[in-house]
RNA sequence: GGCCCCGUCGUCUAGCGGCUAGGACGCGACCCUUUCAAGGUUGAGGUGCGGGUUCGAUUCCCGCCGGGGUCACCA
């Protein structure tokens, strides 16, 4: 009986800080590729980096991934919302490398032993030095493969390999023509002798990234590899290496990268770069922040502010201490960033989807579908319809499909959301705003948000106490003390009128509201705005808000009558 | 610099020898409107350049130009 071998796709992240928003993509296409093709999509952790993994960082990129809806079926496990996400059903693990250092030596020992590895004892200085002065003198340094002539036979480097002299295992790189077979891509020809003897096993023991993907890869029976193309030049290696062990070499399939606007690679730093940005401008308007000053204002010490300013550090601490206290918004560039910004899992997963890849059909009216959930892309992901060339992250874009998905929730749907959000990020919102405030909101904010969090922005306004509130003074100028047109009332008048209006309203909903504010326009005969505009500056103190009646219902009726008494007195 | 990859509106992209080169985001105009939004209608905007192949090139080939990746005891 012939039938195909299941699909078996994997992500590999070191877990060396938050998942990056183009690790993100990786994985979802590795996780809607082995969906389609009803296969396993296994999470492995690439922890062989001793100084720079931690498990807070494992954790996060799984939290990470388990909020955008991308599962993995084998791997780590990790509760989210209960339920428990990986497992190991194939008994292929561990899934954290480091746990598997005892398999790696024993294919770095076959290799040795077979003479396609060896031990070499170089110090990394010396070969720093020897990488300049190549570099100087413009030539591509390669590893000059002494350590392998001075010791001749597999016996006497295997006997030099366990006499405990510290040493790094090299792999005795072929000298043919490499050929990476790639989906995306097609075949990729390497010339024989671009490859050095590159280093397979550190110093510290531990294997590197180069040799533990290709026997993880072929031990736990990947058998598609979907990484970014930043990583072509590494396959060529594991091609060889694959050829030297004897194992399957897996299909490829490596996907155009993604870049800021500005053409620049999306980094951490770009955090750094704002900040510092920021401060920059804040100096050059305001000569009395010295660095001591802003040392006192970020409570940072002196002498990394100065070092942050002079670009000597990108601390990220620096950077978000920088944007609280400017008030400023960093980039986005890991999941967690845009999680905190307010941006729907949804929505995400939807637009870097359509970064170097799209589904190619119409959607009923004809035009390109490009708006579709993770469950379509499981449904419809191809190889054959990832593009080539790299793409640009466009936040703008994002925000509007944010924006859409958000105006076609639910109103129960967005509170939950919302209610999630803030207690997660502005818990103070929670604790001012009842759910009944919070759902009459929804609806008045729908058209209004982008993302979750410029519901602090939209609902501003009940955010603060009656007494706290401040007056816009260019509003109050031109609408609340401005001389009433010829024959009209005067803003006091209005906000009189109006005053004892709300006050004998019985049913202070958003729809007695309007209908009493729109009856007494009429009887005046001025238009809405003519009433909306000063009730809107004496309730909010600005000339933007929801509509009229969502904002004094959400208020009420006790703090809609103690501020319009503020508004009187403005006038 | 060596090796490798890429090149359709500002951005993300559709296109797989014949199309008025389509869509989305953004931008402009108009409409609607109690503010801000949202919504509706509508407009501008692209095949990097030069050679071939072909009756015909966005599409195939070559060169140039431009962009990117990579050259670690990081992954």
């Amino acid at each position: 009986m012939t039938s195909a071998p299941p699909v078996i796709t994997r992500f590999a992240p070191s877990p060396t800080g938050h998942l990056h928003i183009g690790g993100a993509r990786t994985a979802l296409f590795c996780w809607a590729y082995a969906r389609r093709m009803g296969g396993h999509f296994t999470l492995r952790i690439e922890d062989t980096d001793q100084a720079r993994s931690s498990d807070e960082s494992a954790r996060g990129i799984m939290e990470d991934l388990a909020w955008l809806g991308i599962e993995w079926d084998e791997g780590p496990t990790h509760v989210y919302n209960g339920r428990t996400i990986g497992g190991d059903p194939r008994n292929v693990g561990p899934f954290f490398q480091a746990r598997r250092v005892h398999l790696y030596n024993q294919y770095l020992r076959k290799l040795v032993e077979i003479g396609r590895a060896y031990p070499a004892f170089e110090s990394s200085e010396e070969l720093e030095a020897k990488r300049k002065i190549a570099v100087a003198a413009k030539q591509t340094y390669r590893y000059d493969r002494a350590a392998y002539h001075a010791i001749p036979t597999p016996a006497e480097r295997l006997k030099r390999m366990d006499s405990g002299e510290p040493h790094v295992l090299r792999f005795l790189a072929p000298s043919h023509e490499l050929i990476v077979p790639d989906q995306v891509l097609g075949d990729i020809k390497i010339p024989a002798g671009e490859l050095d003897d590159f280093v397979i096993r550190k110093a510290d023991g531990f294997p590197t990234y180069h040799f533990a993907v290709v026997v993880d890869d072929e031990t736990m029976g990947i058998t598609h590899v979907m990484r970014a193309q930043e990583h072509l030049y590494n396959t060529p290696r594991h091609v060889a290496l694959q050829q030297a062990l004897s194992f399957r070499t897996p299909a490829y399939a490596h996907m155009p990268l993604i870049f800021n606007m500005d053409a620049s690679k999306m980094s951490k730093r770009d955090k750094a770069k704002v900040a510092r940005l920021t401060l920059k401008n804040a100096i050059q308007k305001d000569a009395s922040l010295t660095p001591a000053a802003l040392a006192t204002k970020l409570s940072i010490e002196e002498p990394a502010v100065a070092d942050f300013l002079a670009a000597e550090n990108d601390r990220l601490d620096i950077a978000e201490a920088v944007a609280r206290v400017f008030k400023i918004n960093l980039p986005e560039i890991e999941v967690a960033d845009f999680r905190q910004a307010g941006y729907l899992p949804e929505a995400i997963t939807n637009f870097i989807s359509l970064l170097g890849w799209s589904p190619g059909v119409k959607s009923a009216d004809g035009k390109d579908l490009e708006r579709f959930d993770i469950g379509f892309l499981s449904q419809n992901f191809a190889i054959e319809r990832i593009g080539k060339t790299n793409a640009k992250f466009d936040r703008v874009k994002l925000a509007s499909f944010d924006a859409q998905l958000i105006a076609e929730m639910s109103d129960a749907e967005l509170v939950k959301r919302l209610k999630t959000w803030c207690a997660e990020f502005r818990p103070e919102v929670t604790r001012k705003l009842s759910d009944d405030q919070l759902t009459m909101l929804a609806a008045a904010l729908k058209p209004r948000c982008k993302v979750l969090s410029d519901i602090v922005n939209v609902a501003s306004f009940a955010l603060v106490g009656d007494n706290d509130y401040t007056f816009d003074p260019a509003a109050v100028a031109k609408v609340l003390k401005a001389a009433p047109k010829e024959g009209q009332p005067s803003a006091l008048t209005i906000l009189t009128d109006m005053k004892s209006g709300l006050e004998s309203l019985e049913d202070f909903s958003p729809a007695a509201i309007d209908a009493l504010i729109h009856s007494y326009a009429e009887s005046k005969a001025l238009k809405m705005g003519d009433v909306a505009q000063p009730l809107r500056i004496a309730i909010t103190g600005s000339t933007v808000s929801p509509p009229l009646g969502v904002t004094l219902a959400v208020l009420g009726k006790p703090s809609t009558l103690a501020r319009l008494s503020r508004g009187i007195a403005q006038c």
